[in-house]
RNA sequence: GGUCCUGUGGCCGAGUGGCUAGGCAGAGCUCUGCAAAAGCUCGUACAGCGGUUCGAAUCCGCUCGGGACCUCCA
C-alpha cells in the first residue's frame, strides 16, 4: 500500500517516493542543548520516531540524521556574575561544552525514557564547524553572501529575485523588510530580511572558532543544511522539525543549500504542530515549560501527579502530528487509563491460545475484525494517523477481553485473522508505535512477596473469612498495588 | 499590522459531502461474597449567521473566539 505524506511545501498530501528506491534520508532538526528539553521537545523526537519506524516498516533503509546544536551563546543562567570574579582558573569558568554535555546526557536519557530510537546519525554543529565554513565560502563565491565586520549575511533579496524565498512558509520577501523587530546587527545588513551565516564573536562570546573573516560562530540556519548535506546528499527525502521552524529556519535553509547545491534540498517537508497549555504554546519565553524530568517526576506546580513517559508517549500519538496538543493534567490521566487498558488487552492478546481452525469461523465477527486490522497500515499510510490506529486498536480490545472470558471464541476466527491479530498488534504496539509496558516491575522479590499474599488471601477466602481477605486487598491497594480476582479463579496483580 | 492555522458531545481528541471515530468521565445492567477488572446498553456533538447542494459538522462567504509565525524557539 502506498504512503502518503502531507508535504508542508505544497500544502497537501502526496504520494511518498523516495529518491533513492528502497531508501530514505530523513533529517529531522534537533535541540538546542543549552538547557533541559521540555514537554514541547518531545513531540517532534516521538512523532519522527514513529515515521522513522514506520519507513523501516514499509521496507525502506532509512538513514535517520537527527543533530545537536551545540554551538552558539551557552551560558547557564546565573553563572554569568560568577564568571566576572573567577577570570583565573579554569575551573572555575563556564565551560560551554560542559553545559552542552550536561544537557545532551538529559535529553539522551530523556530519549530513552520515550524509547525513541537513536537516529543513525546524530551530528554536532561544532564538530562540522569546517563544513559551515566551506559553504559559507561557497555561498560567498556565488554572490549570495557578503561580509561585513568580520559577520556575513546572506542576501535575501538578491536570491528571490531568482528564486522563490517564501515558498515554504508563504511569506513575501517584500513584507519582511518591512518588519518592525529589532535585531541585533541589524545595521550590518542591507535588508532587514538577510540572516546571519556568521557571528563575529564579541570580546565575552564563549565559543568562537577561527574563520576567514575572524573569530566567530556560525548563524543559526547553517549548521542544518552542512550537515544534511553531508549526510544525506544534495537532495534528499525527508526533513521534519515543529511548526515554529517553518519560518525563518527552514526557509533559510532551503535557500543556502539552492545555492551551494543548485538543486532545492528536500522533497518532503514535515512539520509537527504545537504543544500548548491552557491553549499557549511551551516555550521558554512563555514562561510555562513543564521539563521531561518534571514531567517523570511530577516535581512542578501545574502537575497534579508523576507521568510515565509512555504515557505521554501515547498521548501524543492520539493526537495527529499536525494538530495542536493541549496539555492537561485530565488529559494525560485519561491517556494513562487508556494505555493501561490497552495495554492489558495486548497482553491477553499475546497469552491467549486456540484451537486449529475447525469450521466455527463466525464469518462476520471475522469480517469486523479483518476490516479493524487492515486499518492499521491503512491510517498509517494516510499520513501518519496514529490516532486512528489506536481508535481501531481500542475497537478490538473488546474482542480481545470477551475471548479471554470465552464469550467469544478464539475458533471463531480463521487461522489467518488469528495469526494477523496477534501479529499486527505485536509490530503496530511494539515496533512502529514503539510502546513500552507502562509502569512495571520486574523486581522478583516483590513479586514472591505478593504471591504469598495472595496464597494468604486465597486461604482466607476459601474460609469465608472476608475481613482477612479484604484487609489484604484493601492494604494493597493502599500501597498501589491492584489485585483482581479473575473469573478463571485465579488472581493477577497491576502496580499503579 | 502582514501571512497562515483553528473552533467538534462534561473533558481530550479523530474524521469524511449522505454511512457508529476512539479514549477518559457519567448512568443502567451482567458477572462477583464484596470489590476491581471485564462485557453489554445509553449521549445524537460539530462556534454563530448566510450561501452552494437532493443532502454539509465536512465546500464558499461573513461575524465572533482561540492560536502559530513574522525575533531564539520543537
Amino acid at each position: 500500500m502506498p504512503l502518503k505524506i502531507y508535504n508542508s511545501l505544497s500544502r497537501r498530501k502526496e504520494l511518498f517516493e523516495s529518491l533513492i528506491p528502497g531508501m530514505a534520508g530523513m533529517y529531522v532538526c534537533g535541540p538546542t542543548v543549552s538547557g533541559e528539553s521540555h514537554l514541547g521537545h518531545a513531540r517532534p523526537y516521538i512523532t519522527f520516531d514513529v515515521v522513522y519506524r514506520y519507513l523501516m516498516y514499509k521496507g525502506f533503509k532509512v538513514r535517520y540524521v537527527r543533530n545537536i546544536t551545540d554551538a552558539g551563546h551557552f551560558e547557564e543562567e546565573g553563572r554569568e556574575a560568577i564568571d566576572k570574579i573567577n577570570t583565573r582558573a579554569a575551573l572555575e569558568k563556564t565551560e560551554p561544552m560542559e553545559l552542552v554535555q550536561k544537557y545532551t546526557n538529559l535529553y539522551h536519557w530523556a530519549m530513552n525514557q520515550f524509547n525513541c530510537l537513536p537516529p543513525s546519525i546524530e551530528p554536532t554543529a561544532t564538530g562540522h564547524i569546517i563544513e559551515q565554513i566551506a559553504m559559507i565560502e561557497e555561498l560567498l563565491r556565488a554572490g549570495y553572501a557578503y561580509e561585513v565586520n568580520g559577520s556575513v549575511y546572506f542576501d535575501v533579496m538578491k536570491y528571490s529575485a531568482h528564486y522563490d524565498y517564501g515558498k515554504l512558509s508563504g511569506r513575501i520577501p517584500e513584507d519582511l523588510l518591512e518588519t518592525t523587530r529589532q535585531l541585533e546587527g541589524q545595521e550590518e545588513k542591507r535588508n532587514k530580511a538577510d540572516f546571519a551565516l556568521w557571528k563575529k564573536a564579541p570580546a565575552k562570546h564563549l565559543m568562537r572558532w577561527k574563520s576567514p573573516w575572524g573569530e566567530g560562530f556560525p548563524g543559526w540556519h547553517i549548521e542544518c543544511s552542512a550537515m544534511a548535506t553531508k549526510y544525506l546528499g544534495k537532495q534528499f527525502d525527508i526533513h521534519g522539525g515543529g511548526m515554529d521552524l517553518l519560518f525563518p529556519h527552514h526557509e533559510s535553509e532551503i535557500a543556502q543549500s539552492t545555492i551551494c547545491n543548485q538543486v532545492a534540498p528536500v522533497k518532503y517537508w514535515m512539520h509537527n504542530n504545537m504543544i500548548t497549555i491552557n491553549g499557549k504554546k511551551m516555550g521558554k519565553s512563555y514562561n510555562n515549560v513543564i521539563t521531561l524530568s518534571q514531567l517523570f517526576s511530577g516535581d512542578h506546580p501545574l502537575l497534579e501527579k508523576a507521568y510515565h513517559p509512555m504515557v505521554i508517549r501515547f498521548s501524543i500519538l492520539q493526537t495527529h502530528y499536525r494538530s495542536t496538543f493541549d496539555f492537561s493534567n485530565e488529559a494525560l490521566q485519561a491517556a494513562e487509563k487508556g494505555l493501561r487498558r490497552l495495554w492489558d488487552a495486548y497482553t491477553t492478546l499475546q497469552s491467549l491460545g486456540r484451537m486449529d481452525d475447525q469450521g466455527k469461523t463466525d464469518r462476520g465477527l471475522d469480517e469486523k475484525i479483518n476490516i479493524l486490522l487492515e486499518g492499521f497500515e491503512e491510517f498509517m499510510d494516510d499520513d501518519f494517523n496514529t490516532a486512528k490506529v489506536l481508535a481501531n486498536m481500542f475497537e478490538l480490545v473488546p474482542y480481545i477481553n470477551s475471548m479471554k472470558d470465552k464469550t467469544i471464541l478464539p475458533e471463531s476466527l480463521t487461522d489467518e485473522t488469528w495469526r494477523k491479530m496477534k501479529t499486527f498488534f505485536k509490530i503496530f504496539i511494539e515496533e512502529i508505535f514503539g510502546l513500552q509496558a507502562p509502569g512495571q516491575t520486574t523486581d522478583s522479590k516483590l513479586e514472591d512477596v505478593l504471591q504469598v499474599l495472595i496464597d494468604l488471601r486465597k486461604i482466607a477466602k476459601a474460609k469465608k473469612d472476608f475481613v482477612t481477605s479484604d484487609r489484604i486487598r484493601n492494604e494493597l491497594s493502599a500501597a498501589g498495588i491492584l489485585l483482581k480476582d479473575e473469573k478463571d479463579g485465579s488472581v493477577s496483580y497491576s502496580i499503579q
